[in-house]
DNA sequence: CAATGATATTGACACTGTCCATATATAAAT
DNA sequence: ATTTATATATGGACAGTGTCAATATCATTG
């Protein structure tokens, strides 16, 4: 939608990733095609290769703006959270819960092995540095004691990845419903407490 | 690649889902495409329609086959097992981490929404089926205690599936090198086994 | 044997990603 | 300033795709 006057577009890049975002929210990663995009954003069908040399290439440069979006909301929630380790993790479980929750479409896309490159250095960076910061406030909790902290790591980022994903799928869509009345990502957060309780941290 | 003489195939159906899987093995779900499929069970492009009316409804059927066989392989499994519900929640479990670090391609295509149809009966029957063998095991755990089945078992079905599913993206390839030397799988079980424990079952 | 319904074929259409040669604009160098 | 070079955008082409419609073939039943 994004255009300018002149043969020049002027900002293409920033404009096909915005066209791309709104195909993305309203088809599914399907609907991102080059053609497609390039049509939203008013230029020629051929015009994105000069910013984007391939349609994988394009749907990655789209999922780093995502990750940068998600690092952002994580970081402005955390600014009104306590030093409290485990409170802090709650909190980035939290975020990655809400943006699920709000945008499907961008959160699946993010791990699609197939449309987007998770081997190139871009990616790699975003996904560790996520990573690393959950690590970094585990090993606060665990000080000292003897507890791998990749097994912790990867044993909560598996819950909560995997949670918002089947929710995608629509995996827990009748079976949400007969609950306690208590909300369900809280009581999975709940949950994975209980394990660091039992991890005596 | 299986074909029979002359102009009817005798046996279509089965041949396209083989050929199909076969696709999926090599290429992912983007190698399964209605003409490829077509053409490697040996039939005109259009030969198809008359069993799946759409590529969605190929792929569907292609999940539901897989579906099948997962729990073949469980039920397999469970026959060696005791009858202590832990054990048998664990076995079924392994089942799943196994067959998901053996065909990322068949297990990844499981939860596509975009090109899986999970609203339809036949898939929803089997996706209950293992989702109710694992809640029935988790109340002969709890008992009479006063604890949400759906949760513990969300929230085991998330951590299992967030795991596979991370695992193909290639999230955890650089992280798992360093551990104990013990499996990570295995060491996810015993995760969770705290739960179990710390819930007093 | 005739007729009916299921199954397979061929051809067409619009769409896609990717490449090519061409055109234009901006920037740098003379 | 004029030329040269580089970055960017265009339009056409090609092979591939999913889907549909018309046609041909087989298998079975009446």
């Amino acid at each position: 939608m994004v255009k300018a006057k002149g043969f020049h577009h002027g900002d293409l890049k920033r404009a096909l990733l915005g066209a791309a975002l709104e195909l993305l929210d309203e088809q599914g990663d399907a609907g991102v095609g080059i053609r497609a995009v390039a049509r939203k954003a008013g230029v020629s069908h051929a015009a994105p290769v000069n910013h984007f040399k391939d349609r994988r290439a394009l749907l990655t440069g789209l999922a780093i703006k995502l990750f940068d979006d998600i690092q952002t909301n994580i970081s402005k929630r955390l600014e009104s959270v306590s030093n409290d380790p485990a409170m802090r993790i709650e909190s980035v479980v939290k975020s990655f819960f809400e943006y699920g929750a709000e945008h499907p479409n961008r959160y699946a896309l993010l791990w699609r092995n197939d449309v987007v490159d998770h081997e190139c250095d871009e990616m790699r960076i975003r996904e560790d540095a996520v990573y690393d910061f959950i690590c970094n406030e585990i090993n606060n909790l665990t000080a000292g004691r003897n507890i791998d902290t990749d097994t912790v790591a990867i044993g909560l980022w598996s819950m909560m990845h995997g949670y918002i994903d089947l929710k995608i799928v629509g995996m827990f869509e009748e079976r949400e419903d007969s609950v306690t009345g208590e909300d369900r990502p809280e009581a999975l957060i709940k949950m994975f407490r209980t394990i660091f309780d039992q991890y005596g941290l």
